[in-house]
DNA sequence: GCCGTTTTCGGCCCGACTGTTTTCAGTCG
């Protein structure tokens, strides 16, 4: 699928028009067609073989042709000569948090600023902080920007590299060459975030897997190809690395190249003590070295006297420990999930009707979902639903229930968590809701004390059942705001507000580490997607792969109640 | 640059917050 690419192409030169100093709704009609054709369900190389891409929304005459030729020969002559034309390395310079295409024309016009580089110098140079118009505060901000993009590094998120490798997964499972398959590495752990694809795989004609491997369409370089390991870059940005295993050493293979690291050193000395050695290629006995166990994780993990470990939990915390005596927990299963709790329909700033997005869910297996549009008097630049539309959408809601069958939706809302912790909607409409989520979408810098009152008081509100994304942070992207997580933690537990885990690829927010700091508290977690478009509702499964790596049993996720169960664990 | 049971031209979701100012530009969602 191109369709990432291709939105990235229309926000460069969104972003390029903007310096430019071009009409401002001529900028927006990019940016629009870019978060439409990102969220697409069909690839937009179909739709653009079928002559049809004027059938998206937002997408035009010219934008037609600017797609096709981009499509057609993977370059625009239109950008790249806007690039020329604008000698300001957009891509670098529009990725640092809080600089502005205005900031950037600034910064160009008085010290010729082109790229990220310069930008550090002449911000540590206390060069930013002279300008007319900025001021020490941005020239700090500029600097923790950059410094946090460097520490991401190059990684990709996960729900983007998982949806990469299981289509490599399915397209090498398909050959009658593979026997067995499975993806390793950190993807299998369900990190947050992934360096590169591992797939393991046991076969009987490795060359020719490898042939298959090396010329997939998405591979735009390959960095080595053998007997039993094939490398390749992708066109996506990212590396993926294919091992042949032999069946007898399949599980201690995969036991090996699914990390983490730390696991296997520990479970590596273990064995020593055993008076055994373990391997990629099995465990041995130290004296003789007769294979004892190998074929399956199962095995091995039973031969070093554990329980089985998920691989979600392969962390070094206390797994392995847990595991010697064996009460490690009953984890949430990937199929324990009945429902998602946060997604926006076309009421508010999504793209889909309430009864699409109904019937998307269903088709998922959920037994139920809630609707949880913006609400809002203030924050109306999502289109937030005001208390009239809210009363006219539950009759939608309650005319979409009528049609499905064993099927259950819920009006909910996501109300905004003003700068002084009071919700931008009255008490009497939010009390009319099935289910109320707050959230904070503003002041992100605000001291530590201020967001920590703030969202203390949203919890105090008797109607707020659940606190959405509550950290803020976008991986890769944004860190989380700065709050004290404790006190949150403990007003959470004293008004029984249930905290969220995010499912969303960029948010997985509350991420693993405080989802289980929740959890050790007692305090009831909830999955919601915060889909803006029924495609994204499969990203529930990272929301369970987050309460997975928690240790999060199934009572510990609302999801995983019926809905009747579930609104009787909320406090409104 | 897109779009139309208000229009093929003239509209296009706009307010909060921040850091800079001393009334507002820039950024974000």
């Amino acid at each position: 699928m191109k369709n990432t690419l291709v939105a990235e192409l229309l926000r460069n030169i969104a972003q390029l028009l903007e310096i430019k100093g071009e009409l401002v709704f001529k900028i927006r009609a990019y940016e629009k067609a870019a978060l439409v054709i990102e969220n697409l369900e069909e690839d937009i190389e179909d739709i653009w073989k079928k002559n049809k891409l004027d059938d998206i929304p937002g997408v035009g005459e010219a934008l037609t042709k600017k797609i096709s030729e981009f499509l057609e020969t993977g370059k625009l002559d239109y950008y790249e000569k806007l690039k020329k034309a604008v000698p300001v390395n957009m891509e670098e310079l529009g990725k640092v948090e809080g600089l502005g295409p205005k900031t950037i024309l600034k910064l160009y016009k008085k010290y010729k600023i082109k790229n990220l580089k310069e930008l550090e110098k002449a911000a540590k140079q206390g060069k930013i902080r002279v300008i007319e118009g900025l001021g020490p505060t941005v020239e700090e901000n500029i600097l923790k920007s950059i410094e946090f993009a460097k520490s991401t590094g190059n990684r990709f998120l996960l729900g983007h590299a998982l949806d990469i490798a299981e289509e490599i997964k399915s397209k090498l499972k398909k050959l009658k060459e593979v026997n067995k398959i499975e993806i390793a590495g950190s993807l299998r752990r369900k990190k947050e975030t992934i360096g590169d694809i591992d797939i393991l795989i046991t076969s009987k004609n490795p060359a020719k897997v490898m042939d298959f491997f090396t010329k997939m369409d998405n591979v735009a370089d390959v960095l080595a190809k053998g007997h039993t390991k094939s490398s390749v870059r992708l066109k996506e940005g990212l590396d993926a690395d294919l091992r042949v295993i032999g069946e007898k050493s399949y599980g201690a293979a995969l036991l090996y190249f699914t990390g983490s690291k730390q696991h296997n050193i520990i479970l590596r000395k273990i064995a020593i003590k055993k008076r055994m050695k373990l391997s990629e290629y099995g465990i041995f006995n130290k004296k003789t070295n007769g294979l004892l166990a190998g074929k399956t994780e199962e095995e091995c993990y039973r031969k070093l006297g554990f329980q089985y470990i998920e691989p979600e939990l392969r962390e070094d915390e206390d797994e392995i420990e847990l595991a010697q005596k064996k009460k490690l927990p009953k984890l949430i299963s990937y199929k324990d999930v009945k429902s998602d709790l946060q997604m926006h329909t076309n009421w508010s700033d999504g793209n889909n009707t309430i009864l699409e997005m109904a019937l998307a869910a269903k088709n998922l297996g959920h037994k139920y979902i809630c609707i949880t549009d913006h609400i809002g008097m203030t924050f109306k630049i999502v289109n937030s639903l005001d208390e009239k539309r809210i009363k006219k959408q539950r009759k939608e809601i309650d005319k979409a229930n009528k049609q499905l069958k064993n099927f259950t939706i819920l009006q909910g809302g996501e109300v905004n968590i003003k700068a002084d912790g009071s919700l931008d909607m009255k008490n009497s409409a939010l009390k009319e809701l099935d289910i109320v989520l707050a959230s904070i979408h503003s002041g992100f810098k605000n001291p530590k004390e201020k967001i920590t009152k703030r969202m203390i008081k949203a919890m105090e509100n008797p109607h707020v059942d659940i606190i959405a994304h509550p950290s803020g942070r976008l991986i890769n992207a944004r860190p989380a705001y700065e709050f004290d997580f404790d006190k949150i933690l403990e007003k959470a537990k004293q008004t029984k507000t249930i905290l969220e885990i995010n499912a969303h690829p960029q948010r997985l927010d509350l991420n693993y580490i405080n989802a289980r700091a929740a959890l050790k508290k007692g305090i009831k977690l909830s999955i919601g997607t915060d889909s803006h478009d029924a495609e994204q509702l499969r990203h529930y499964k990272l929301g369970i792969a987050v309460a997975r790596r928690a240790w999060a049993n199934k009572k510990d996720i609302i999801n995983t109640y019926s809905v009747k169960d579930m609104l009787n664990l909320l406090k409104s």
